[in-house]
This record gives structure tokens, sequence and C-alpha cells, in this order.
DNA sequence: GTCCACTCGCTTGTTTCGAGCAAGCTAAGT
DNA sequence: ACTTAGCTTGCTCGAAACAAGCGAGTGGAC
């Protein structure tokens, strides 16, 4: 069922995809999707709901205990692990996001908190960086999360509306090299990576 | 009725307004908005042309005939100008372009020509800067570009989901720091800025 | 073992509402 | 009087949402 209506927005965005054709490609009637999650914004909300617990998983098995600029280097390779592998996956996610973002305030209001959250996990371990004396003293971890994240979102963006020409991973290791070599200690964070 | 558009796209987003509302808003009848624009993707094709415009108009006005580094700078506080002014129109401007990312192949090649014209001014900018030496000669213009334009794409989106939250001014301005650190000829720069 | 009540997953009938089209109205210019 | 532009009204089609109901399977009472 989640799935039928993956392939589907992933086909023609939320806009175009009716209940209808998510129950019927997945093989039932015409009423099942919204008898299952009684309106659309639902459905879509619950698959919202599925691709965060996916992907929350994904980026915690690669970053396991490690804290500071390695956890934060380990997210990224996360993404980029994700992204190859379920590319599809992504887009769909992404599309519903920058889809709902004009919707009604109990929609927005979750989003901001998904934005909230991501950017609360990357501070952590700016400050953790910073404990750590990989990253500088004077760095304020909330201004660089917004910035990685602002950076991460509107890759996405771009990559959405024309996946051919945005290269996804290099951009992303582009960033994060630049953004170190802002922030980083410069003593330390090469005897960390090396 | 454009400007009923506007509204009513700021209060609910795309989907949830009616033409009829836009129509009767604006003081006319439900059917007003359908016979003038065809469609309820027209009128927001058309919406979001008369932005682009007005965008253009006023990003031009402060750039000028400058060039480079200072040519950037100058964008970039046209769009802090902007946003001062029309926080509105910015807000309606970036709803209707992520609410369409997911939509049909038309609409999305419109947006990915806009993405792309975007990266290919800032380009022009920084190429510029190298030739001025302003910028180092080690850059690669389209990879700035990119990340410039993600970062901003990427904080407008967090910012319409939260605009409380997010200081549009200062995210900016650090950035731009941020990035000058990375790309900018140390020598020269501060010169230029002084 | 049989029967009944209950539940769950699904379908089908129906209402309501919006988009889009077509036909027509009205008023101003010529 | 004729035309045209701008607007309205009537109508059709399709989608969302809801309600009623169907049927297979489960559990309990005797």
């Amino acid at each position: 069922m989640l799935e039928a209506a993956m392939a589907l927005v992933l086909e023609r965005g939320t806009h175009n995809t009716t209940l209808r054709e998510v129950g019927e490609l997945a093989g039932y009637s015409r009423g099942l999707a919204s008898n299952r999650f009684g309106s659309k914004d639902e459905l879509f909300a619950e698959l919202i709901h599925v691709f965060n617990e996916r992907w929350k998983k994904e980026s915690s098995a690669l970053v396991g205990s490690k804290t500071g600029l390695e956890a934060f280097d380990a997210a990224n390779d996360s993404i980029i692990d994700f992204m190859n592998d379920n590319s599809d996956y992504i887009r769909a996610m992404f599309i519903l996001y920058y889809e709902t973002v004009g919707s009604s305030t109990v929609m927005r209001d979750r989003l901001a908190e998904q934005h909230a959250a991501y950017r609360r996990a990357i501070a952590r371990y700016i400050s953790q960086g910073i404990a750590e004396q990989t990253i500088k003293q004077t760095v304020d971890p909330s201004r660089v999360a917004l910035q990685y994240t602002s950076f991460f979102f509107g890759l996405v963006y771009q990559w959405l509306a024309n996946p051919d020409v945005i290269e996804f991973e290099s951009a992303l290791h582009d960033f994060r090299d630049a953004m170190i070599q802002v922030i980083g200690e410069p003593d330390r964070v090469v005897s960390r990576i090396a």
C-alpha cells in the first residue's frame, strides 16, 4: 500500500496522485486508501513517518557511538550510502517534504520539528568536536548546524528539480571540506582524520 | 486577482486554495480565475512569472554595473532588502517553488531552468572575482555557485517551515563570510571590501 | 463439535466539492 | 446596430471522504 503510494508520488507528485490509484495499484479497491488512512494528508504523513524511521535507523547504524567530527563525517557518509542504495526512497521523501511546506499549520509544524531535530543532531556533533578540540573554540554550533542543514536541503531541492545536473556525492564532499576548513582546529583535525 | 491568489497561497498553500476563492476574494465571481488563466497550474505559473520579474528588477537595481565580489555582495544584499520589504512576496514565491517540485515534467523543467539561471549568475560573479584576483585562482566557480544556491534555497526552505526560529539576515551574512574565508584571496579581499 | 457473536479488512454506494468548459450576458467602443 | 472584452452562470467530470455493509476468520459457551 505504502509502496504503491511511493511509486505514484515519484511519478506524479502528491498533487496528481489519487487515493483511488493508490488502492488499485496495490491490488485493492478504490476506497481502501481512504479507509485505511482517513485522508490523503494522513496517508502522506504516514509515508513521511516510515521514511524518517528508516533514515534514522540507517544513520545511527553508521554513526554508532562515534562523536564529534567523526560522527559528523559518518552522518554525512550515511546520507551518501542511503542515497546510492535508495535513491527513490529519498526522492519520494523529499518530494513529500517540499510539497507540504505551504500546507496547513499542522503539517508545517511537523516539518519544522523535523528540521529542528536535524539541526540539533548536527549541533551536537559540533559541540562534541569543540570539546574534543577538533573544532575551533570560537565556533557557534547552532549556526554551523543551520549552515549545514540549509546546504543539504537546498542541494536535495535542486537535485529533485534536475537530477541529471546535480552531482550529489561530490557536492556534499566539497561542502564538507570547505566547512571544516573554516571551523576545524587546523592542527587537530588532520591528526584525527589521519 | 493575482494579489488575491498570493494572499491565499500564503494562508493555505497552493493545494488548499481554490479558484473559486481566488475569484471571490478579488471581488469577482467564482469562475473568473478559471476563465482568465485557463487552469490552476497556469495561474500559479503566472504568479511565479510576476515574482521572477520583480526579483530580477530588484536584484539588477542593486548590482548595477558591479562585477565580481562586489556584485556578489550586492546580490546578497538585494536579497536581504527584498526580504525586509516584501517578506510576504518571497514567502509566496518560494511556497510556489517548493510545492511544484514533485509536479509534472513541464513544471519541473521550468524550475530546473530557474535554478540553473541562478547558479549561472553566481558562477559569473565568481569568475569575475577570479579575474579581478579577489578570489583564489584555484576556485571552481560552478561548484561555489552550487554551494551558495543550495545554502540559500535550504535556508529559505527552513524559514518557510519555521519563520520564528530562522534569522534570515544574519544566517546569510554568516554564510557569506565563511564562504569568502575559503574562496577569497586573503590579501586582496580585505583591500576590496575596505 | 456446533452455533453464535464479534471483529477486522475490505468494498461499494453516495455526498460534496473543486476544476474546467461552454454558453451567454452586459456594457463600452465604433 | 455590430463587435468585442470582461465577466458570470450552468453543467460535467472526477476526486475525497464518509457510511453502510459484506464476508471470512476467531473465540467463547454449551
